[in-house]
RNA sequence: GGAGAGGUGGCAGAGUGGCCGAAUGCGCCUGAUUGCUAAUCAGGUGAGUCGUAAAUACGCGGCUCCGAGGGUUCAAAUCCCUCCCUCUCCGCCA
């Protein structure tokens, strides 16, 4: 959510986001709904402060008085109740707008459509090359034994999965690497849950506009599965005012994300690169608000990232998420596109967002400056490590001519020292 | 799930219809005093919003907020209803 003084005083600015990011947005709705709110209000807030005036004359006031002050009193409540009653309409449609105002990207957010308009900033590592025709990793994995996505149809849909043995050791590897490799450089691990209040999807930014991509309970219980950590993380501090000494907040989560995947039907439909439920390390990190510390955050989380790759020998490079692919709340958002063989190309394995205060204003998520100063945190977070695309990446990277799978040296340590995963098939 | 007790400012804790945005204590800030510290004394100390103003500064003024939302009343922290949360006991249970 964007400050309503901001967009006040810089209309055009929350215009040319709008057509950035190509969301539409009724800026001049939002305008006439200020004034009007703000109208009313101060007639509101005149005719309350007259009420309590002679309300409070009432306990002294003499029998023949009071007669007089209720009739005037009754008067003005109704004159008030209808005046509320305007101004709470006013308020939830203006409400309704603001909750679907975007953020202002990055001036260096590149413009485009779509994800095929991301700017490619970085590449490291080359594409993998074999010296055999290489498999996918379903072939690889089934092959194996290792996956069974029959089975996991069956119990739970398509799109869901099973995975077997050392594929199954592999995934706790890969996530207790990520997450050790987090808390090393300072991050304070958090354990949280996945199944959140409706209002903290909210808060977070998916809602509005992210209902059809999340799996809500029904009306028994006000409750929705996260699509990712950063959702209870972000709002473990909402509401709170922090002290500044105790910023930045650093944290990192494993948890388990659900995803409905709505509107993607036929798309990705074999194996694990597009599924319901997947594993992540996820980190957060809550700072003061002050873009360029922001913007140097956004610099280091992306590098913990990518220090994951550089350490599992994954080929990657990190694109620059244009307009048209930007969400909502983010400013900006890096993108780490790892070499997947069997895409012959780069698939999405991390997403490195930056806010500002877009998150932190709903979330009620303040702190305190050193004058005493009350303001909204800023807040961002990036992928450590999503399992089911970081299996893929693995498995169809590091095979061998065999079929079997030879693990990164910095696994090792979670498979008990194993070098080599599987039998030559 | 059943029974009971509660949710008030940074914390503790008063307040059962108007004089309560809220006693008191602790904490914190400023000042006074004092070799230093401690102690003592005086004053101050919630968040938000609207207005005033050259100003997102200081100040001044209005309004909102006593878990959330509704209701009763001329008037609600206080009475009623619903929900959420915490604690105690019982039941169930990984």
């Amino acid at each position: 959510m964007l400050d309503l003084k901001f967009i006040r005083a810089e209309p055009d600015a929350v215009r040319a986001a709008a057509a950035k990011k190509r969301i539409p947005c009724d800026v001049d709705r939002i305008l006439e709904l200020d004034v009007e709110v703000r109208a009313r209000g101060q007639r509101f807030d005149e005719l309350r402060a007259e009420q309590k005036a002679t309300g409070k004359a009432m306990g002294k006031a003499s029998p023949q008085e009071r007669e007089r002050i209720i009739a005037q009193q009754t008067e003005l409540k109704a004159e008030l109740k209808v005046l509320e009653d305007e101004v709470a309409a006013l308020k939830a449609e203006l409400q309704g707008h603001l909750d679907r105002v975007p953020n202002i990207p990055a001036d260096d957010v590149p413009d485009g459509v779509d994800d095929s308009d991301n700017v490619e900033i970085k590449r490291v590592g080359e594409p993998t090359s074999f010296a055999f025709e290489p498999r996918d990793h379903v072939t690889l994995a089934e092959g194996q034994g290792w996956l069974d996505t029959i089975a996991g149809a069956r119990i739970a849909g398509s799109r869901n999965y099973i995975l077997k043995g050392d594929l199954s050791l592999l995934e706790g590897a890969v996530m207790r690497f990520a997450l050790e490799h987090m808390v090393e450089r300072g991050f304070t691990p958090l354990s949280v849950p996945t199944l959140v209040r409706t209002e903290v999807m909210y808060g977070t930014g998916y809602f509005p506009g992210g209902e059809d991509q999340a799996y809500r309970c029904d009306e028994r219980d006000d409750l929705c599965l996260v699509g990712t950590a950063e959702v209870p993380v972000t709002a473990l501090h909402a509401e709170e005012i922090l002290p500044l000494d105790q910023l930045p907040r650093r944290y990192v989560a494993l948890s388990s994300c659900y995803r409905r995947e709505a509107g993607a039907a036929g798309r990705d439909t074999r194996g694990l690169y597009r599924v319901h439920q997947f594993q992540k390390v996820e980190q957060v990190v809550i700072d003061i608000a002050d873009a360029q510390r922001s913007i140097e955050h956004h610099q280091a989380i992306l590098q913990n990232a990518e220090a994951v790759m550089i350490a599992l020998g994954l080929p990657y490079r990190v694109v620059n998420v244009c307009g048209g692919d930007l969400g909502q709340p983010q400013v900006q958002k890096f993108d780490i596109e790892t070499w997947m063989p069997s895409r012959e190309g780069y698939g999405e394995t991390h997403s490195a967002s930056r806010f500002h205060d877009f998150q932190a204003r709903r979330l009620m998520l303040r702190y305190r400056d050193g004058e005493g100063k009350v303001h909204f945190c800023h807040t961002l977070n990036n992928t450590v490590a999503a399992s089911t695309r970081m299996l893929i990446a693995l498995l169809e990277n590091c095979q061998l001519a065999d079929g079997r799978i030879a693990v990164p040296e910095p696994l090792r340590p979670y498979l008990r020292g194993r070098a080599v995963l599987g039998q030559p098939l």
